[in-house]
DNA sequence: GGTCATTAAATTGCGCGCAATCTGATTGCG
DNA sequence: CGCAATCAGATTGCGCGCAATTTAATGACC
């Protein structure tokens, strides 16, 4: 005897029954949380995104940052932009393929690892919940994300 | 025996480890998936959501909606302009407080809330786990961002 | 080798999301 | 009453996020 289905469908329209919402309003919190962390190291919330891609690895070109964050170059050519103007990127055409460009870390930008790494633990005291719950909440929410793209129309 | 706190630095600061970027994709993913969804209701993601609240009930202030929805001034009046533009909401000036503005919908908006009763369902079946499973993750996120406002330096 | 389809980035336009500031209205307090 | 402090929305500016389009380079096929 679960809770299962017999909701009114005015109770499924409600805003806080909402996944979305859930995983929206969380998102932005935390976000938020991050913000006071990541201006000292002069990066917004994205950059810093795309700082802890290539941190695991550089050289890599735009295409292939836009699939690990699942963001477009609409997004990402503006925002990489920023990096290299504030000295932590270098932006170069590929000349094995003049259509690809491939992002390196500048000395700046490899530096910056070292203060980012107390941004992790900082979080982690903040969400309050143990440290295997926040591995099994994490892997949790990937599953999710898989999924959703997974049966989605338009997307790989 | 756990797998608690013996991961190296580098670890801690990969990108799949990171519960915001768990959240941020998830929430991303699913966003996108509504798409298509509300396009139909001329509604984006934001005005559907402040679509539900006033749904729930209307005649609330500005202010109302924005603590429900975590969003401020600054991004709420130019959507419920729109929102007012499509003919979906009434904005008037609350005559025992002409400070606040109250929110209205109009017989056109409280008639879209039938159309948008097949969204939650069409949502459902692309999230691919149960329904009990998705209370239970609903309610998880939900208390994490109110430990993470909780928290928090300058927030209510 | 020439033409066409595909691909990678860049660009444009629009809607958030939020900090900072501004404008009025209201409240509190002497 | 008069005046400062507070409060509700509106405005401005900037950085995403994404759809749609453009530009240039590459690959495929004849």
């Amino acid at each position: 005897m679960t809770s299962s289905s017999r909701l009114p469908r005015v109770d499924r329209l409600a805003l806080d029954n909402q996944l979305c919402f859930a995983l929206y309003a969380a998102s932005m919190a935390l976000t938020k949380r991050y913000k006071p962390l990541l201006a000292p190291l002069g990066l917004t919330y994205p950059q810093y995104l795309a700082m802890l891609v290539l941190w695991e690895g550089d050289g890599i070109a735009v295409s292939q940052l836009g699939d690990r964050l699942q963001l477009d170059s609409g997004t990402l050519t503006p925002l990489l932009k920023r990096l290299e103007a504030a000295g932590l990127v270098q932006r170069l055409r590929d000349a094995a393929d003049e259509r690809r460009v491939l992002l390196r870390l500048t000395p700046a930008g490899r530096a910056l690892r070292a203060r980012a790494a107390a941004v992790p633990t900082a979080i982690g005291k903040a969400v309050g919940c143990s440290f295997d719950e926040l591995v099994r909440l994490t892997a949790r929410l990937h599953r999710l994300r898989d999924e959703t793209l997974r049966s989605s129309p338009r997307a790989a």
